[in-house]
DNA sequence: GAATGCCGTTCGACAATGTCGTACGCCGGT
DNA sequence: ACCGGCGTACGACATTGTCGAACGGCATTC
């Protein structure tokens, strides 16, 4: 029997368990005390229950929409009266809120104002409010700021493009990484390769779903400093972004600016899909701009 | 001896302990075991690892920087190991983040992602968020949508002002609910009694620390379905604020403007501090078209 | 209208689990 | 060189979280 979780027979049955077998796979570093079957000495290993609760709030914030206990339990292939217990919780300290009339849960308020927080405490976004604000003036296409997390882009800026359109807040989105020019910055300029070529979905024509070719233009993206996309995310959308650096040289994140392919290519022949040269020298400048800030030697 | 928390005793000795005496203070319905001494038979209590980590967490986001170990041990009066141990589950599913050198910890990105989840989940901002656009556009002032937590103002939503100025993001900020038009519409209409004496703060000589005097204002409030603040939380601000109400005629959020003084009131002898006319009808109007798609009945 | 199925909720016993205290290695200040 | 403080590791104890079964309400079905 598993050394920690004996008694939760009914959490390993299920493969998305979030029993004991569910992070080894997750957590390169931990022992592999499952597929040794049996006791493991006794390792300082996570809290069960505080694992048990971030892969609930995971779940109610993937699924947009209210879900009940019988469908996380389920999902987590744990019994009902745990996933109460932790939901008792969550609820006590405002992290998830329950519908009164149809008994259902979704997040709550408490969790969104200290996820909110984060951005107060990091330092790229910190740091990168003053250029974005003027990149997006000199540019006058919307600016995002994103970071990499988990194999994807995670928004931690965005300044709206400065006209009076209406345009939906991205921050805290996650975007995909392959499929943007965000993205393949941060892709290129990444110490481990988080490249994951099962994720590589199509959303466009233009979509590079091979990864073969697109490790070549991560390859040339970090050679010549800056990336594009062209309608590979959307059609009619091109990105542009160059990577942001700290003090010891290392990517953080990166910053570009979004916006209809008709204002951002140029208009003839092959340059119809070729970011204008003078957008991506501004977006370049607002990246060393930024770099600078953080510490990293101007090159 | 507590029946649950006999152990803990070093978590007893501080006031602000995240033993079982924190919370129970928190939550009128929760069982006072605390004051009965000890052997409280047993009761579905909140899990208290979870609670736990919740208080961490909450402590990172309140204090806006990196901590260590032994800070956050010694505020939540636990002993080290067992911080540390929650410490590395929250590491573990990345709701906080170790710096690499100084060892300190901050919370992590994934909170970040799944707490802004939230605002999908968010019915009034989803339905307001056409509504604010409009709002922003009429009245050429920065528009915020705020909701009641825990006796203050949560920013769900926020537009820019429609110029070009530079601005800082507030979704997900907490504003005094005192001292601005947001919070006293929210707390004028609230059904429980949210107002906090002890919490009326002054920002500025406007701002009203009198909780008479402020219950006074706030019937007023509800009486005439909108509230002004004239420089009470900043100087030289101005916001105004009406009520988003739901289908059961409940106040779920408040929908107001902001912006200088100049702007907003009128230029001569009384009206000098009151809001113009024009403005209050665009910021009801707003509420009132918000509490429509909500399925409140119009009156 | 009764029966059925599903849901959220409650409860109590078991033992696995989280907690606690002590001890280690390291760094910076004195 | 000493000391204090930090983040970290480990092991024993019994408290605590987990589990499964049972309860009552609600909507749908026959």
């Amino acid at each position: 029997m598993d050394g920690r979780n004996g008694r939760a027979a009914g959490a390993d049955r299920t493969p998305e368990g979030v029993g004991r077998a569910a992070w080894s796979k997750v957590d390169p570093a931990s022992f592999d005390n499952v597929e040794r079957g049996c006791t493991v000495i006794r390792m300082p290993g996570p809290i069960q229950s505080i694992e048990r609760a971030a892969a609930i709030l995971r779940l109610l914030a993937s699924g947009a929409r209210k879900m009940g206990v019988a469908e996380l339990a389920t999902a987590l292939g744990l019994p009902k009266g745990t996933v109460r217990g932790i939901l008792r919780t969550l609820q006590h300290v405002g992290f998830v809120e329950q519908s009164q009339d149809t008994g259902k849960y979704q997040l709550g308020a408490a969790l969104f104002h200290i996820g909110s927080s984060y951005l107060d405490v990091n330092e790229l976004r910190t740091r990168a409010l003053n250029w974005s604000d003027s990149l997006a003036a000199r540019s006058k296409e919307s600016v995002r700021i994103g970071t990499l997390h988990e194999g994807q882009v995670l928004v931690v800026h965005h300044v709206f493009r400065p006209d009076n359109s209406s345009q939906v807040l991205e921050v805290g989105a996650l975007l995909p990484a392959h499929a943007s020019a965000l993205g393949k910055v941060l892709l290129a300029n990444d110490p481990l390769d988080q490249l994951d070529d099962a994720g590589l979905v199509g959303f466009t024509p233009a979509t590079c779903t091979d990864p073969e070719r697109l490790r070549e233009m991560l390859a040339e993206v970090r050679a010549r400093g800056w990336a594009s996309d062209v309608e590979e995310m959307v059609e009619g959308e091109v990105s542009v972004a160059a990577p942001i650096r700290d003090r010891r040289g290392v990517t953080v994140g990166a910053i570009g600016i979004s916006g209809p392919i008709e204002r951002l290519c140029g208009m003839t022949g092959e340059d119809a899909r070729t970011p204008r040269v003078e957008l991506v020298s501004y977006v370049r400048e607002a990246a060393r701009a930024i770099s600078r800030d953080l510490g990293a030697i101007p090159w």
